[in-house]
RNA sequence: CGGGGUGUAGUAUACCGGUAGUACAUCUGCUUUGGGAGCAGACAGACCGAGUUCAAUUCUCGGCACCCCGACCA
């Protein structure tokens, strides 16, 4: 699209009060607007790699057999009595209306999604299967922070699995560890991101976190580089400051945000609705569930903490809004910088390339500066210099490198720009076709 | 929810018990055009309420909002 028609703006200077990293840059770029403490409005720029993330995760659930479906915020009281929760849980938003009815706002979805199934499934054969959606949650935090990292309304992909015993049900847990590890690998943040055990499960007495070391983080996991899994500080003593896997005590403690984390709930929510099926014999049976979540919203401000440098945002390739940046400097011998810069811009588009294109009339250094803010991986610049070498010239965002390359070699770097989802092979738990 | 800090134009800031100045952004004109330009002009501002005072944006109290630390949590 063309720059001059976004209705955001870039700015020079990021607002005094943030702190976080990903708070200033993403509001200085553009990306995210702050209504108020922990509930963020996603800009065009925002949404793009917003989108982008979510693409990926839809992708990496179908391939696991995921259903996509789209359950309400507006939940009723009767649910969440059903499973005890609306007196437990602190951050749980309860409305009324005008008729003193009272309702929650969904921080989460087993109460919605387990009587939903109940009216489907019932036998044995039904199993096992897994439903998931793209929601915003809202949790009552007291204190909202970090930027888009932890606020009280967010958007979350839940995925609820349903099985027959408890084998089934591990055995797809173990394949969901597989499928969370790619999608952080393609979001840009799998090098930094490690499989953690953390409190809360039931057979296996642990849940699994998926967390990714930054600074910006508000957790301590205990690292084994053998294994390449870390344990969360809440539960290193439990395991005798040793690696779950290995038994190694040679342990590097870092400092992580969780960006992801699966559970086995096993019957915690289907007992409470009596969600069973009948098996062979037509004995009725418990059916139990496992739980993956992961924060759309925090998976991108953890890119930010992670990528971001000090001339602004750094997008890997697959969440980029876009996958050139279009750069026309003038100059006051126009050499038909525009009429040039508009035949590449409409080749790019006819071979469905995303790209933004700075049209406006701005100097140099700003649209420069503003581009490395931006942070879109390649950028093309269109001058009166390149036009005199018949050349484009291009610069890798995260390299800094800066090349002059002739059409050819142009649309063979772009081609490279875009090939990271050849990289991604079939799914080797489902069979499903690579993508 | 406990502790701390901060609220001045769209943004970043300055000064002040006598109603506010600068920069960027925006608008007009001219110049400029490879790393956030220059000149001239224009638009635009004291979180809310109470108190003290001849006079409050400034001092006091209360509220609200935001940020940070802690507790809690995707």
């Amino acid at each position: 699209m063309r720059q001059s028609q976004l209705f955001t703006k870039a700015r020079k200077e990021a607002p005094a009060d943030e702190v976080a990293k990903n708070a200033k840059l993403l509001i200085r770029a553009g990306f995210v607007d702050k209504l108020q403490a922990g509930v963020y409005t996603y800009l065009p720029l925002g949404l793009r790699v917003l989108k982008n993330i979510e693409n990926i995760i839809r992708e990496e659930m179908n391939r696991a057999g995921g259903q996509e479906i789209l359950m309400p915020s507006l939940h009723p009281k009767e649910n969440w009595q059903t499973t005890g929760r609306w007196e437990t849980m602190d951050d749980l938003y309860k409305v009324s209306d005008s008729s003193g009815r009272e309702n929650a706002l969904g921080p989460t979805h087993e109460e919605v999604v387990v009587p939903l199934v109940k009216q489907f499934v019932s036998s044995y054969r039904d199993l096992p299967f897994s439903a998931y959606q793209f929601q915003n949650k809202f949790r009552m935090e007291l204190r909202a922070k970090s930027g888009i990292l932890r606020g009280r309304e967010f958007i979350m992909k839940d995925m609820y699995s349903f099985h027959r015993d408890e084998t089934d049900l591990a055995s797809y847990y173990e394949m969901m560890k597989g499928v969370y590890a790619r999608v952080f690998e393609r979001a840009g943040i799998g090098e930094r991101t490690y499989l953690t055990y953390a409190s809360g499960g039931s057979f296996s007495k642990y849940s699994h976190e998926f967390q990714t070391v930054t600074p910006a983080g508000e957790d301590t996991i205990y690292i084994c580089d053998n294994c390449r899994v870390a344990v969360n500080k809440e539960i290193i003593e439990d395991l005798n400051n040793a690696c779950p896997v290995c038994g190694s005590k040679e342990l590097r403690v870092e400092t992580a945000i969780e960006v992801g984390n699966i559970f086995d709930l096993k019957t915690r929510f289907s007992a409470p609705f009596k969600l069973t099926y009948k098996d062979e014999e037509g004995a009725e049976q418990p059916i139990l569930m496992g739980c993956y979540g992961i924060g759309l919203g925090r998976v991108l401000g953890t890119v930010v903490e992670v990528l971001g440098d000090e001339k602004g945002l750094v997008w890997p390739r697959e969440i980029a809004p876009f996958a050139v940046h279009l750069v026309e400097i003038f100059s006051a011998d126009d050499a038909g910088v525009r009429v040039e810069t508009q035949m590449l811009y409409d080749e790019l588009l006819l071979k469905g390339i995303e790209v933004l294109w700075d049209d406006r009339d701005a100097r140099a250094g700003e649209k420069f500066a503003e581009s490395d803010l931006l942070g879109i991986p390649l950028r093309v610049v269109v001058s009166a210099k390149t036009l005199a070498q018949g050349k484009f010239e291009t610069k890798d965002r995260v390299t800094g490198e800066v090349s002059m390359v002739d059409r050819e070699e142009l649309f063979q770097s772009i081609k490279s720009v875009k090939s990271i989802k050849s990289k991604v092979g079939p799914d080797s738990y489902t069979g499903e076709p690579a993508l």
